[in-house]
DNA sequence: GTCTATATCAAGATAGAC
DNA sequence: GTCTATCTTGATATAGAC
């Protein structure tokens, strides 16, 4: 029993390393440019071992998806947790604030919504779909807990604002302005949220 | 003199009618998706006829996107000739609304800003990078003007206002409220207008 | 489960006749 | 310039030994 254990464990680990490895591959180069013998040269095991964990190219990105999900639900839950006093509009701020920062350190991992077999894989993955319910109801409360206190607008359909905040996890801006060079890291974050929640009109 | 003009009338009719296929392909199914065999077969010449005038697939989708800031071109000086009435802000407006108009169309490239051999192409092609320049100064005449206003928040650096604004041509929350059909094209484009420019804050 | 070696195939690009 | 046929490469996936 222990023995099993142990090597369940091991096992763990190793597929923690892949899913690591093919989040940031998917951060930095995007799917299809990312290959599966980079990811199987990153983690140090051969292709044909790495096809042993994740039987295709699109399983080790439904992975990687649940992997970012995953952290981002532990974040929601720590922000309801650790900051009862925060309002609506705040914690969804500090969400998008979270997902910009994920971005900047290359850890957001990047799917085309246009490559089919991906999809179909996606749509047929149970833990992805379970997380990104989970996450898209619990912000769906506080969307409209924050419209309720007249501080996200009230006009706006509730999913409009929920996809409009994803919209963040992969929002060329921020590329840009990182490359541009010309911001810190936290002026590029001020920025995008800025201008997410004010909008680019004076107020 | 006469046969030669002709001739090349011939011979740029074909290429709009090429470019044209790259355009819609495109925007369809994204730069790796779309072949090259796909171009041709769309187009209807053999694939090696292709590559006589455009010597590779970089530079196809670097033709499409020269279309397209050209047609960007066009619809902002129209805009500055027939519309002088119009504030800066409402000129703004309506370019995000043009771009989203294109986009629904199904006329509006998307390129992968990752790809390393698609970006090395287009930054030395000279009529990409005039358009794009011509498209951006423009634009941020307008954005400064708009500031100068008080119509668009003057503490934005123009320059993420502009980025914010090339960005409305590749959001991805067009197609998903699109994808989801519970809102007409117009009703789709005047909510990104709207939180684009009013912010997803209460006002 | 891990490896080396290989099958398979899709896609960008080209040769050469007309 | 257009075509058919072919080359070449790179990438997903697998076979089979250990």
């Amino acid at each position: 029993m222990a023995k099993v254990s142990f090597r369940e464990q091991v096992l763990r680990v190793r597929e923690d390393a892949i899913v690591s490895s093919v989040n940031r591959l998917l951060a930095e180069k995007g799917f299809e440019a990312m290959t599966v013998d980079e990811v199987a040269a990153d983690v140090g095991i051969a292709k044909a071992s790495l096809y042993k964990h994740f039987p295709s190219k699109e399983l080790l990105a439904a992975a990687a998806m649940v992997k970012v999900l995953e952290r981002a639900l532990a974040f929601l839950e720590s922000t309801a947790k650790a900051s009862p006093e925060l309002s609506p509009l705040e914690r969804l701020k500090a969400v998008v604030r979270w997902c910009l920062e994920v971005q900047l350190a290359g850890e957001m991992p990047s799917l085309p919504s246009q490559n089919s077999a991906l999809r179909t894989t996606l749509m047929g993955h149970t833990p992805y779909l379970d997380c990104l319910m989970t996450v898209s109801e619990t912000l769906g409360e506080w969307i409209v807990a924050a419209q309720a206190a007249g501080d996200v607008d009230p006009t706006l359909p509730p999913e409009v604002v929920l996809y409009t905040l994803f919209a963040r996890a992969c929002d060329p801006v921020l590329g840009v302005l990182k490359a541009g060079g010309q911001y810190t890291d936290e002026q590029v974050i001020d920025l995008l949220v800025r201008t997410s929640f004010g909008g680019l009109a004076a107020r």
